[in-house]
DNA sequence: CCTTGGAATATTGTATGCAGTTTCGAATTC
DNA sequence: GAATTCGAAACTGCATACAATATTCCAAGG
């Protein structure tokens, strides 16, 4: 068997993680000969790439001057929750009216399965991931891929930005990130309890809770990307 | 003063509109020599501007296969459908909390310098460009840029059914589209009044009544598909 | 010292060529 | 006649080359 995955889907993947946590600093212009070199490709799969992203959202193009990483401003990650609530909070209630029992059990289960893990871990990323992981199991939920495809990309964008919230929450708390796994488990039993309205406002409120937090997490972001630590 | 706009912005502007008007075939395979040649462009910015559109969900590809039309299904316009509630919706919230009253003015007097036009207008393209355009402003009173960022990617794709949906109204109503203006005013009067409950229900209705005339749209849009017309 | 002009340099934009893979059809076998 | 195999043709994947454009830098003038 030859080889499945093209050189170009390499890169791609490549290239968002390192735009998901900031390689590029914001408004950084991205040299192609230099990034091809780096990434052991040539400038033709890396403008696919590029351009995808681009698409995405994660980098900005202009012509003839090339590929740029994207600004970080507080009204921009504002913008980014705000778009997660919409995205998150209907597919919650999609999934009050649709989801399967046994599916909605699952997700409960997960949970529980997750909890001694989540409680205990100081790891941002690895809190991180966790949270994701469930936010895009609950997506699933709403049985709305176009829902999943949209949350996957905003979370992409807002990665960064909630990995210096963690880092910054555990420092505070001593050693110990915030494993706020209860209000999952309350958006978990509204949908259970196919309440509708209470399953919704626990998402919104969750995800706005988050909101101010970012908003200070960016203004360190800020100081982490601009005073380079090299 | 050269050229502004490059090479590959206008393949992607033509393949787009293509893609929207399904000059494409739904699961069509897309051969990029016989593509690049129509366009006037070689393979290279083709492929650029083709990578875009899979990010963006009107192509999908497949590794040494090379790029196809999206299909087209009953479900995944539904997906489309409830993606754009969550994106309006949210807008419209956003809207009743913090737009301007003279921003909310504005659009209220768009709405009345365009209602003549728009009561008399028999060609659904049209239509359909003052629907979209009515939307895209009402996205921008949430002063959320991902908002309309994405609801504007929705539009892209869903705009095909929408096209056969009002021609199919037509043909039924007799020559005359359905300028469904009574709905739009109710939401931006909503949003004058502060009233997000009324504003956000009147919006989701508004778009949830398309859905299910979207779902036949779909069937039609099959034949007209399927059956080649040449 | 600041500004301006303009070559030198670096970087992007796109065409082209070739290697690797898939697709298609004709010949072959059952 | 249907299924299968194999080779040719078509197509995609990617590197490279060169043209077009932007950026830098340094020198000359104010």
């Amino acid at each position: 068997m030859a080889k499945r995955e093209s050189n170009v889907d390499r890169v791609y993947e490549a290239l968002r993680r390192m735009a998901a946590d900031f390689a590029f600093k914001p408004d950084q212009r991205i040299n192609e000969s230099a990034l091809s070199e780096v990434l052991g490709a040539s400038r033709t799969p890396l403008r696919e790439a590029l351009n995808r992203l681009v698409a995405e959202g994660f980098l900005t193009f202009q012509n003839n001057r090339g590929f740029f990483c994207r600004p970080l401003t507080p009204s921009y990650i504002m913008d980014l929750y705000e778009a997660r609530v919409a995205v998150e909070c209907e597919a919650v209630r999609l999934a009050c009216t649709r989801a399967a029992d046994e599916d909605i059990a699952a997700l409960a289960d997960y949970l529980n399965r997750m909890e001694p893990e989540y409680e205990s871990a100081t790891d941002p990323e690895e809190l991180l991931a966790m949270d994701e992981s469930f936010h895009a199991r609950l997506a699933q939920l709403s049985g709305n891929s176009e829902l999943q495809r949209i949350l996957n990309n905003l979370n992409g964008r807002i990665r960064y930005i909630r990995l210096i919230d963690l880092k910054r929450m555990r420092d505070r708390a001593g050693g110990k990130a915030p494993g706020d796994i209860s209000a999952h488990r309350q958006i978990v039993e509204g949908i259970a309890a196919r309440n509708t309205e209470a399953a919704v406002s626990a998402m919104r409120s969750h995800i706005e809770k988050r909101r101010e937090e970012a908003t200070e997490a960016v203004r360190i972001a800020f100081s982490q990307l601009y005073v380079p630590d090299e």
